[in-house]
DNA sequence: ATGTGC
């Protein structure tokens, strides 16, 4: 829980961008992205959200952080770090938080191009969506079709992505287009408990549950031509949407690096405004052996989207006949990371390490991390919406680089808690409305169908106008959902 | 988010 709930004051410094100054033990101002109706929800006395605002003052009163702790459009509380947040640290005075990570660590979105158009799919969305809930392993405490031993999970976590490519789960080309190409460096299964690898050793290559999805979608605007055609993307195409992380492996870990991080904020005499927000010095031997250990959860995610990825192909070839090869990656950006990057701060180039809780990275035009093939017009972004709106692929631009670290936001955000979803949206009634506007809905639990029903979740078209009007990022597309399998 | 938490 956030600790202080003090009234401070909150200006407006641009048309979409409110600051809480500097004050009391903040070491930089929190910036928060916002309209009028947003901030005011956010501030509200009696809202829950308040503790998103106060979550983010304790980040920005962390030691290292640098220029601003920053809020997206889609923030909301998190476990002791907003989700929606954003915090860079300089590595020598800085900290490593596992909540500024977030417990599914590197959770992520993959997005899937096909050849299809809407009409390939008409009178086939039942097919399509039961070949995908049979193929694609889902539900809590799930298991998949890989069955690992120890020697082989470690290589999970060294090589990501690319362990899964060897066996024959995808193609290298895919991993072009993933950031990162699938694989973070610096991983050591030596500093991930033999707990938290024994309870992935069949959840690699599984959806999940709760907010994760896959979902079959179909672009019903183009914003940007010239970017839509770099991603190739046009209207009236079938995409896929897949979200989901490091499963069990990525939360085990958060659980044990929680109360060791704890135990080194006070050895280094850290000051813990939140018993949640506990952290470590960068280059301490405890914040570098979190850092390796997240680097193993974040290559165990890659890994699993990949495998994923195989078995989508799979089931449209198996539902529709269509080529797995003529599915293509058009991009991956993950959402829960923490990794150093080179930013400009006071006029000077430096290497931060920045945290992004429920924040993708969205880095503009040029960046030499981008692939190639979009490098002139910017970082893709995926936004995903919930089971009834639409999401987006955005771009990354200049001004995003300038302002939030080149970071940006994932999702709509939660605007009812789980438990307060449950009671207000019974899955029977949720399924019914999304079948009377179009959509075909299966789900592994019925409890996930409420808790993600789209009215406990913000405005998505409001939170992505929110930033694009901030100049953050820049819209491309706008994909409808057709079919959605939760976990 | 998660072999759902004290």
């Amino acid at each position: 829980m956030a600790q202080q709930r003090t009234s401070v004051p909150i200006t407006r410094v641009e048309r979409y961008v409110y600051e809480i100054p500097a004050h009391g033990e903040m070491r930089v101002p929190a910036r928060i992205y916002a309209d009028e109706e947003l901030i005011e929800e956010l501030t509200a006395p009696a809202a829950q959200e308040w503790s998103a605002l106060q979550q983010l003052v304790n980040v920005a009163s962390l030691p290292g952080i640098q220029k601003a702790a920053l809020a997206m459009a889609d923030v909301h509380p998190g476990y002791g770090f907003p989700i929606g947040g954003v915090g860079a640290f300089d590595p020598k005075e800085g900290v490593i938080s596992v909540a500024g990570v977030g417990f599914d660590i590197n959770c992520g979105v993959r997005l899937l191009a096909t050849e299809l158009t809407r009409a390939d799919l008409e009178g086939k969305e039942d097919r399509v969506a039961d070949a995908l809930f049979h193929g694609v392993p889902a539900g809590l405490g799930s298991t998949g079709e890989l069955k690992l031993t120890e020697k082989e999970i470690d290589r999970v976590l060294r090589e990501g992505a690319h362990y899964a490519v060897n066996l024959g789960y995808g193609t290298p080309a895919d991993l072009t287009y993933v950031e990162e190409q699938g694989r973070m460096s610096g991983a050591d299964p030596d500093a991930v408990s033999r707990t938290a690898k024994q309870r992935q050793l069949r959840q690699v290559g599984t959806l999940g549950s709760g907010n994760h999805y896959v979902e079959v979608q179909v672009v019903d605007e183009i914003y940007d031509e010239e970017a839509a055609r770099a991603f190739g993307l046009a209207v009236g195409q079938v995409t896929i949407m897949l979200h989901t992380g490091s499963r069990a492996l990525g939360h085990q870990i958060g659980t044990d690096y929680l109360p060791f991080l704890e135990r080194a904020a006070r050895k280094y005499n850290i000051p813990i405004r939140d018993r949640e927000l506990v952290c470590a010095p960068v280059e301490s031997p405890e914040g570098r052996q979190y850092y390796a250990a997240v680097m193993a959860g974040a290559n165990t995610a890659f890994a699993n989207r990949q495998v994923l990825t195989h078995l989508i192909r799979e089931a449209l070839n198996k539902a529709l006949g269509v080529a797995p090869e003529s599915i293509r990656t058009v991009y991956e950006i993950a959402h829960n990371t923490v990794k150093f990057e080179e930013h400009e701060v006071n006029g000077r180039r430096k290497r931060l390490l920045v945290h992004r809780k429920g924040a993708t990275r969205a880095f503009g035009p040029g960046r030499p991390e981008i692939p190639e093939r979009y490098r002139s017009v910017g970082q893709p972004v995926l936004v995903g919406g919930t089971m009834g709106t639409a999401s987006y692929v955005l771009r990354g631009t200049e001004k995003g680089m300038r302002d939030t670290f080149g970071s940006a936001l994932h999702g709509a955000g939660r605007a009812k808690s789980r438990t307060k979803a449950k009671k207000e949206y019974p899955a029977d009634r949720v399924i019914r409305q999304l079948k009377e506007r179009g959509i075909t809905v299966r789900a592994h639990g019925r409890s996930s169908i409420s808790e993600e029903a789209p009215g406990a979740y913000k405005d998505v078209e409001q939170v992505v106008d929110i930033m694009a009007g901030a100049g953050v990022i820049a819209k491309v597309a706008r994909l409808r959902p057709v079919v959605t399998i939760k976990g």
